[in-house]
DNA sequence: TTCATGGTTCGATGCTAGCCGAACCATCGC
DNA sequence: GCGATGGTTCGGCTAGCATCGAACCATGAA
């Protein structure tokens, strides 16, 4: 009766708010250690290292050994999106984090998402992108002949990334946004543009805190209008039951 | 120090084999009895009708009260997306389905995801319909003005799903192909037209069984090369360990 | 009204899996 | 070689939850 792969296995996994929370610290694309892994999730070493175990059994995670730490990274850019997805899903399905504080906001106008840039500057960047032609398709988000130039001017190596086995365009969903941003290949060189230029800096969290200058080059660079005035928190139009079709 | 909605709890919900099981029987878009759900997962009724209630408060499943029947189905194209997206880190995770039999076959051919096409067929067709550029964009894979007059002549009352709130076209990750196939509201169109004229019919699985007449329509309609001959289950190039980083 | 069917609620049971402390192994610096 | 630090393994405890039978409600048919 059961058809195509089996879920349950994988979302089980997921579904420990432990492993959850380590996950969800690795969703930056850096690699951390078994004992920072432990205090993001809130649990002693032991425990820590058996979930780790499992994880990298069912090859959500993979590691890597440097002198005496062992470091464990996301296994895959398809891991980050499903983990934003669900965070989609969690979002509109109630369990709203009422935490909507300061660092909340950051993280909607600007994280890390893996290892591409996301939130509302991310939907904007796919967004104006894709408005001057530079990016275009739907399946694989092709590059177009403009934008070939326009990221070779930016400083991508457009050779190399077209080697690699990933994608060098692909549309990621944003949980806060709910609109793709541009993930792949070039999404990765993008924030690495981002960060060498100096134009923000990745805190120790997800978010991507930009300077004023560097937002203000962002946004000139790539033909974005600023971003939006945030509309205050706690005023959601739906309080109660939000009935939304979302999709 | 945790960021973003919590996705344990969401993801808790589908680890259960016996929820998991009752989604994926949603998976086509139809709405199913409380029994229906419970045979679909091999437990008794009550069982099924606590997960249901579990479900439900969660949002992911939405019910309907007909008689002394309730029936339920998936709350949004979006609940789908994320079990699809679930299927391909589970394919890839190593919980491979042995069981690559013929309905396998079938499902991976062509199948219902949610309300649209899905699998190889799903796939060309989203391809087909970029090359001739009767869709392009890369955000919401916005419809040409050629693709407008296309549809219109298919029969796709595009007013109307223009006015809803879903978006007219969406991309929808494939667990069997990894790659997109088109949802959102024109995706549900088309494979309502493609059962409007006979071209196919909803097997009681997931699978989409064309005729062979429909087949070459629909190939022919929307400028498909025909499906190409599926390779040799069991001579999967990656054994033991396939190492693949997918995306 | 009365019976039959679909669904829910309740209570009891049993299993699984997360958690920690303690002991153990590996690596680094001295 | 010796301590110190990072990780893993083991054993035992506990809590949560899936499961089912039985009793109970609701709807429709006779």
């Amino acid at each position: 009766m059961k058809e195509g792969p089996a879920i349950a296995p994988v979302a089980a996994l997921l579904g420990d708010p432990a492993r959850a929370n380590m996950l969800a610290a690795l969703m930056d694309g850096r690699a951390l250690t078994v004992s920072e892994l432990a205090q993001a999730a809130g649990v002693t070493l032991p425990t820590a290292s058996g979930h780790l175990a499992k994880l990298e059994a069912a090859r959500l995670v993979a590691a890597e050994k440097q002198g005496r730490h062992r470091y464990f990274r996301l296994s895959g850019p398809d891991v980050a999106q499903v983990l934003e997805a669900l965070m989609g899903l969690a979002q509109r399905t109630g369990a709203v984090r009422v935490r909507t504080g300061p660092k909340d906001a950051a993280l909607r106008s600007a994280r890390v998402c893996y290892d591409h840039l996301a939130g509302e500057r991310g939907v904007a960047l796919l967004d104006g992108l894709e408005r001057q032609g530079l990016v275009a398709g739907g399946d694989d988000l092709a590059l177009t002949d403009q934008g070939r130039d326009f990221f070779t001017r930016f400083g991508v190596d457009l050779a190399r990334l077209e080697k690699g086995r990933r994608p060098v365009c692909r549309g990621c969903l944003d949980w806060s946004e709910r609109r793709l941003h541009l993930g792949g290949a070039l999404g990765a060189a993008i924030l690495s543009g981002i960060v060498e230029r100096r134009w923000g800096r990745r805190d120790e969290s997800r978010a991507l805190v930009f300077t004023p200058d560097g937002l203000e080059a962002f946004n000139g660079t790539f033909g974005l209008s600023p971003e939006p005035p945030t509309e205050q928190p706690g005023a959601e139009p739906a309080p109660a039951a939000p009935r939304i079709r979302v999709l």
